[in-house]
DNA sequence: CCAACGGTTCGGCACGGACCGAACTATGCA
DNA sequence: TGCATAGTTCGGTCCGTGCCGAACCGTTGG
């Protein structure tokens, strides 16, 4: 009878039409990896400009299938949920070719080498950047006891390591910065930028040519422990924020 | 980078873009049943013209969603396998206002007689149009040994039970139809009509308003059981074909 | 203060695709 | 044969929505 309350193919429709469009597709198979992307990386990675990308966030937080963090200028996202990453991996593996969730082998190390070290603005990030922040504060270079503070031990040892700090302008001495998995933070403002400035005009990192990877060397690896108490960040290394 | 293979958003997203519509949304909530549905009722229960259905069909039939069975002028579909269904429900589970993919209670009292009982042009379907072509084997009311015939003996046992088939016209003798599940057959022709109407005049069967449900009453589970050795097909009972 | 940069808003454009009616084909039955 | 019904094809219309550029806002750092 046409009074029938029919099934909800309405909600049904709404939900697979968030993923029916190419390039929200890209994002949300791009998110699988759990990681926080900004607007800007995913845009980037989906070709497409920065004003659609917003567009299709808001579409998907909107729904509920990712959450975003806001950070300073920064927009983080990821996947809401295990569920939603499930429901998603669900789809993709009945895509023909392959059930690739997996991705080719440069973008995963390239993936890899990000996640491992990089640069975020002028200061360290990535795995690197974290057990550093880590260290800074088991060492009593900084504390959390209100807000972030470079400690004065923390600023002589500093200046042992070959880092001096100068005050200047209106930047902050230290701050918190949001790490990519979205869990975590590294240390930025001024600190942050003189140790990597130093990091890397000591040959503790390298530059990589075309992304903001960095390769750390065996004299980082030996330099930041012997200076921060930093064990290297060896293979899979998990931390707890 | 720009030369850089993207992950399959493409796929991904044509797969969604098939559940991505209303109304074929619909068709695969219900189809969800696992019943085979004609393009016909599909359409209908959806509430678009047949020539949208069709096209419909068309896509998910195409995309592997579905599969066709062709019998005569009808066009049966069903969820290709149970892959697919379980696609279908996990998606269909995060349909924000309840995991509902069961249906009201009309509805499923509307189905649940239907499947049990119902005519099918002029002939009886349904569990009990299944039912009772196997009880018409096991009589040897007609055989099967060489596609599908009436025994002599068989038309005794109708004309003694009050059901005589009279030749006329074209219309085969006895025909196998397909039954809604797509896997087993009921009994059509001049003898299936002779059936049905025995059935419907001798108060064995009662229509139903607006459907084309059958109602099977004492007297007709007593008198089908005594002339066709049909045992009445109570509660859940289950067929294999 | 200014410059740089990440992100947002807005308006216009274009394309896909869902819808529908009407004519057509094919099957089943009289 | 003819009639009724299941399904298909075709053409036209219309709406949604993805795309993009340009101007704008807010944060960061100098």
């Amino acid at each position: 009878m046409a009074t029938d309350v029919l099934p909800a193919g309405e909600g049904f429709a709404s939900l697979a039409a968030l993923f029916a469009d190419r390039t929200r597709a890209t994002f949300c198979l791009a998110l699988l990896d759990r990681r926080a992307w900004t607007a800007s990386e995913l845009a980037n990675y989906a070709q497409v400009p920065k004003s659609s990308a917003t567009e299709h966030l808001n579409k998907l937080i909107g729904a509920g299938i990712l959450t975003e963090i806001r950070q300073g200028r920064h927009r983080y996202v990821r996947l809401e949920d295990a569920r939603i990453a499930e429901l998603i991996e669900t789809m993709a593996s009945h895509v023909e070719p392959v059930p690739s969730n997996r991705r080719s082998y440069t973008s995963i190390t390239r993936d890899q080498a990000l996640r491992r070290a990089r640069t975020c603005y002028d200061h360290l990030a990535g795995d690197l950047g974290v057990s550093l922040m880590n260290a800074l504060v088991a060492k009593n270079i900084i504390n959390l006891d209100s807000g972030v503070q470079l400690t004065p031990k923390g600023e002589q040892d500093l200046a042992r390591a070959g880092i001096s700090i100068e005050r200047q302008g209106t930047r902050p001495l230290i701050r918190t910065c949001l790490d990519w998995t979205g869990r975590q933070y590294h240390a930025a403002g001024l600190v942050g930028g003189a140790i990597c400035r130093h990091a890397l005009a000591s040959g503790w990192v390298l530059p990589t040519p075309q992304s903001r990877a960095l390769k750390i060397t065996d004299l980082g690896v030996m330099e930041m422990k012997r200076h921060f108490g930093l064990e290297p960040a060896r293979g899979e290394r998990r931390l707890q924020g």
